[in-house]
DNA sequence: GAATGTGTATTCAAGCACTA
DNA sequence: TAGTGCTTGAATACACATTC
């Protein structure tokens, strides 16, 4: 439970980090959403992507490309300020308790939330999209299979083989194996392995600072997941 | 280059857990 | 009890790697 507890916290970094969308993204997926929502009402049925992109006035390709991106970023507001008190604005990281954990505590914290971190960034487009849509944005097997193009049983599949991925890309990170890896399979695990190690230093690991485990609701959403990850 | 082996991606069907 | 959401195993097709 100690680690699960850690892992979530690595993985709302993770999922923060991914949050790149910049405003005019933001802006026009609004407008997506409004003009689908209409379409939807006034025809009684879901809008085709051509229908929406038309509405939209611009090519189908780029309502794709649009929702995939949109799909992919993922808000979360640590930095909003919950207090009415403007000469003492807190943000919700600064109302979170301190767990009163000792040091050396702290830093393997710190680096296992960057590694997971990693390990989230490094999964395939594909499960990386899973993981943060279903665990995260609370997206139904149904949604992201429609979204991908794919059955619902897919989904389930691919949300398990992600687990297992970021389960071995953690447990890599401190097996320190020697071994050269044989196989295809193996090789590949490996390198995925290796690519969560190169992206950052271990003084870049322990010296960032950790974003607490906020937002109760939000915890209990990836919950479930840090359970399977961590156990 | 062809044959074979291995791994991946996918669908389908059956079944489980939960909820109204 | 029916509906919903999800998981799992079997089967299939395809891609890629390895061997000869």
């Amino acid at each position: 439970r100690f680690a699960a507890q850690r892992i979530r916290g690595a993985i709302i970094d993770a999922v923060r980090a991914a949050d790149w969308a910049p405003r005019s993204v933001r802006t026009l997926a609004r407008r997506l959403d409004s003009v689908e929502q209409r379409l939807a009402s006034s025809l009684g049925r879901i809008p085709s992507i051509g229908e929406t992109a038309q509405e939209l006035g611009v090519g189908v390709e780029e309502v794709r490309s649009l929702r995939e991106r949109v799909f992919r970023s993922v808000v979360l507001a640590f930095e909003h300020v919950v207090t009415e008190d403007v000469d003492e604005e807190l943000t919700l990281i600064d109302m979170l308790a301190d767990d009163g954990r000792e040091p050396d505590a702290e830093l393997e914290d710190r680096e296992l939330k960057s590694y997971l971190r990693e390990a989230v960034a490094h999964l395939p487009e594909r499960h990386r999209l899973i993981v943060v849509g279903y665990f995260i944005q609370e997206r139904t097997s149904e949604e992201l299979a429609r979204f991908l193009g794919v059955t619902e049983s897919r989904i389930s599949q691919m949300r398990t083989e992600a687990l297992a991925m970021l389960r071995r890309g953690i447990e890599a990170q401190y097996s320190h194996s020697q071994a050269e890896p044989e196989g295809l399979v193996e090789r590949r695990r490996a390198d995925y392995a290796r690519r969560i190690t190169e992206t950052s230093s271990v003084t870049e690991r322990i010296g960032e600072r950790g974003d607490p485990d906020s937002d109760d609701r939000f915890c209990e959403e990836i919950d479930r997941l840090v359970d399977l990850v961590g156990s």
